[in-house]
DNA sequence: CGCACTAGTTATAAAACTAGTGCGGTGCTTTATT
């Protein structure tokens, strides 16, 4: 068969991974699908085989520019030149020379932002396409709405008669996310792959304390004590630095990862990270898309993280290569009030609303209204946005309905830690999954969680470090 | 919101209190002047 050829030749692979074929097939077919596979099993090649049993270039959207450099790499390594990626690491005129030999290339890689260009769209109108992939599709649920408005426009460029199919493709998405999905591209009828999300190698764990510096008692204490390589999800960028700095006093081989750092040094701290360079990453959620390593044995939560999705997909970084895993997500009273505020402080309330709306009536500059009205930089954009479609009434009840989806999500979060029950059954219940199996060290509400195998050897002298590290922290804050 | 921190206050002086302030994520884009 032509498919089976193609993957062994091209892709060097005998066989098809669960679900794949069907994908493929269904694309060829002209049919839109949404392929929701967990990290690491094949995503890609979903999109990349069949780019060769149909006519025409394939575009691709993709949320991050270090993701989409990552793919054209990949393509690269399989002897693939008619690559590029579209964006702002070209220079003007790498751009237009882009622009201008589009019908070149096989795949054609552009954020939403650049596919929104009127210009850019124009082009790849033109084109003869063969089909269009949504890259990490669970954006458009995740972000559209509040932070990357861009998301909700791709169906712009979707319609038409005979257009070409659309596929999606996630590691996490629920009915709400497909839903939005399917409705934010327009899909017709897609076909729908899902492959179970639950990962049996994952126990997970949640552990109350008083206040932060328990926290950091434990963190220290435990990355003293048990192997890694793991990430610490914190709140905030000023507490991944200064917490990775204090990891490190312990000769820890870690670094800290968050969005206020240059790109560069971005993917040195991630190259090393994956190549075992570094035993631990201290990170905000900047950290984790894109990152290919299967040996990442803990996933620590420093800070309540928004969303169930949003955990899930943290903590789903870790045991990819089937070997036991742990999470560990750390809580106290005060951090469902630090998500709160992190969360609502880019939506507008409806008195800013309507001020924005009276200033930018009269003529205002839309940045002096924005800024009038106290606005932060993603609230403007937002308001922007939602004003170039809706009437005030509208917009406000828009943002509500944002505020609403968050609070609810904040809520679930929130009962995930403070319930008895069972925790793998808690987000798996989110997904509308069933867990597969009970195994003995599925959470700290099933039973006794065995962490033996965490323990790491030397760690006898480290305990000793870890307890001279305690008296230094008892004399320091008395 | 609520904690951590700083500066100012008190008035034998020193340590202890109070009031005020700052902080808190995710990324695309851009191309003109230091």
């Amino acid at each position: 068969m032509e498919l089976q050829d193609v993957l062994r030749q091209r892709f060097g692979y005998e066989s098809f991974r669960p679900g794949q074929q069907e994908v493929i097939e269904h694309i060829v077919a002209g049919r839109d699908a949404i392929a929701i596979f967990p990290t690491g099993m094949g995503k890609s090649l979903c999109y990349q085989l069949p780019a060769y049993l149909i006519e025409g270039a394939v575009i691709v959207i993709s949320p991050l520019v270090a993701l989409m450099e990552d793919q054209v790499a990949n393509l690269r390594k399989h002897k693939e030149k008619r690559v590029v990626a579209i964006n702002s690491f070209l220079s003007k005129q790498e751009k237009d020379l882009a622009l201008s030999t589009l019908n070149r290339f096989k795949f054609i890689f552009l954020s939403p932002e650049m596919l929104m260009q009127p210009n850019v769209q124009q082009l790849i109108r033109q084109l003869h396409i063969a089909f269009f992939v949504v890259d990490e599709a669970h954006c458009i649920s995740e972000w559209g709405f509040d932070f990357r408005p861009d998301y909700l426009r791709l169906k712009e460029i979707f319609q038409g008669e005979n257009r070409v199919p659309i596929l999606a493709l996630t590691a996490t998405a629920n009915e709400k996310v497909v839903s939005d999905i399917t409705s934010y591209l327009h899909m017709n009828d897609p076909y729908i792959e899902r492959q179970p999300i639950d990962r049996p190698a994952i126990s997970y764990r949640v552990l109350h304390v008083d206040n932060e510096r328990e926290k950091a008692e434990w963190i220290i204490g435990r990355l003293s004590t048990t192997i890694g390589p793991g990430i610490i999800y914190v709140a905030s960028r000023k507490r991944a630095d200064e917490l990775a700095a204090l990891i490190r006093e312990h000769g820890i081989r870690v670094a800290s990862y968050h969005g206020g750092k240059e790109q560069d040094e971005r993917s040195i701290i991630q190259e090393q990270f994956i190549q075992g360079e570094l035993d631990w990453i201290c990170a905000t959620n900047a950290f984790g898309m894109g990152i290919h390593k299967d040996d990442i044995r803990q996933i620590i939560h420093e800070h309540l993280p928004a969303t169930p999705s949003a955990y899930i997909q943290e903590v789903g970084r870790a045991g990819r290569d089937g070997n036991k895993a742990v999470a560990t997500l750390l809580y106290c009273d005060r951090d469902t009030q630090i998500v709160k505020f992190i969360v609502y402080e880019d939506l507008p309330d409806e008195q800013q609303i309507r001020y924005y709306h009276s200033l930018i009536q009269t003529d205002v500059a839309v940045e002096l209204a924005a800024q009038q009205c106290g606005l932060t930089e993603v609230a403007s954009r937002l308001l922007a946005y939602y004003f170039g479609q809706f009437n005030e009434h509208q917009v406000i009840r828009q943002i509500r309905r944002i505020y609403e989806v968050k609070e609810k999500q904040i809520a679930e979060m929130e009962s995930y830690v403070k319930s008895d029950s069972c925790l793998r059954q808690q987000l798996m219940h989110h997904f509308g999954e069933q867990p597969a199996v009970t195994s003995t060290d599925c959470c700290s509400h099933c039973g006794n969680l065995s962490e033996d195998w965490l323990i790491r050897k030397n760690s006898e002298e480290e305990t000793k470090k870890v307890l001279q590290w305690r008296d230094r922290l008892q004399q320091l804050l008395g």
